[in-house]
DNA sequence: CTTACACCCTGCTCGC
DNA sequence: TGCGAGCAGGGTGTAA
């Protein structure tokens, strides 16, 4: 399900229940979810208060009081959604989506907000850690991911020197966590779709033979911010059972150019061309052969 | 070092 | 209507 616009939609609807409250009780329903829970799960939550809740890549991170970080992925079916706990009243609408299949609320989390915030994931491919602040940086999870495409370090040129010399495909580059973090399926099709670059072009192609950036790597690191912004203030992409934290749904997908349209037009001015569907390292490709080169 | 692929798990859609 | 095949937004481990 998520990419970066997903879960920072899914950040800023947590944040309110979450930032300055503190976990009264957890119900930690099976040991493992991708991953077993860290020993003590429970118990090492209990009580703590929620100082701040980041993001890093595709990582949800809680930062406690006691210098500890509770790490949240949502895999690719993970969701949280917001109740008010018995008896308690929360601020603003809140919205219980009886769609969820009850078998796959694997944690809840009741707050001294009055939030109770359960965590649903039929496929269990996310997972929890609690890993020290101090260790997060040198941590396996983190040590190795890249850049933020929306920070202030994302241009053609850095770009153009992470996929200097490579000969894998744009769309592998591009899906590299360790280079570019955030990105997955659905956006780095929009995205090479924007820049009129087709996914089998060599990543190496953004750079000349000096090592600086062509224009087609400017053109790229401007479309990859400019289609995870207007994903963002759509509330990102909702598919299947993808639900915002307050059960409103996000409405990007209606704006998807290529991605899940094979066979249908070309959505840029004048192409005419059809979308395409092709299989890259085991993951679906959409693009418009005609003007994507 | 690279790239490619199987795999983790459940649910949904499609074709027969 | 039933049933199997194939597919899904992610990430990791292994192999070549």
């Amino acid at each position: 399900m998520p990419e970066l616009p997903e879960v920072e939609t899914v950040r800023r609807g947590l944040a309110p229940a979450m930032i300055g409250a503190r976990f009264e009780s957890i119900d930690q329903r099976r040991p493992d979810l991708r991953f077993p829970f860290p020993a003590d799960f429970a118990a090492r939550l209990t009580g703590r208060r929620i100082e701040a809740l980041g993001r890093r890549a595709k990582y949800l991170l809680a930062d406690l009081d006691d210098g500890q970080v509770l790490v949240m992925h949502l895999g690719m079916s993970g969701s949280f959604r917001i109740e008010a706990r018995e008896g308690a009243t929360l601020l603003g609408t809140y919205y219980y989506d009886t769609s969820k299949d009850p078998a796959h609320d694997h944690v809840v989390f009741d707050l001294s907000s009055g939030a109770r915030i359960v965590y649903n994931d039929p496929r269990r491919f996310g997972f929890m850690q609690i890993i020290a602040r101090a260790e997060i940086a040198e941590h396996a999870l983190f040590k190795n991911v890249g850049l933020e495409p929306l920070g202030n370090e994302l241009d053609g040129e850095v770009l153009a020197r992470l996929f200097a010399g490579k000969t894998a495909p744009l769309k592998a580059a591009l899906l590299d966590q360790t280079l570019v973090a955030g990105l997955g399926n659905i956006y780095v099709c929009e995205a090479l779709h924007r820049a009129g670059l087709s996914p089998r072009r060599a990543a190496g192609t953004l750079a000349r033979k000096d090592g600086r950036a062509t224009d087609r790597a400017h053109v790229l690191a401007r479309v990859i911010r400019e289609v995870l912004e207007e994903a963002l203030a759509a509330g990102g992409s909702t598919l299947r059972d993808h639900r915002l934290t307050d059960g409103t749904l996000g409405y990007f997908q209606h704006t998807f150019r290529v991605y899940d349209r094979e066979g249908e037009a070309c959505r840029r001015d004048g192409c005419g061309g059809r979308v395409k569907r092709i299989v890259q390292s085991g993951r679906a490709s959409f693009y418009c052969g005609a003007c994507q080169r």
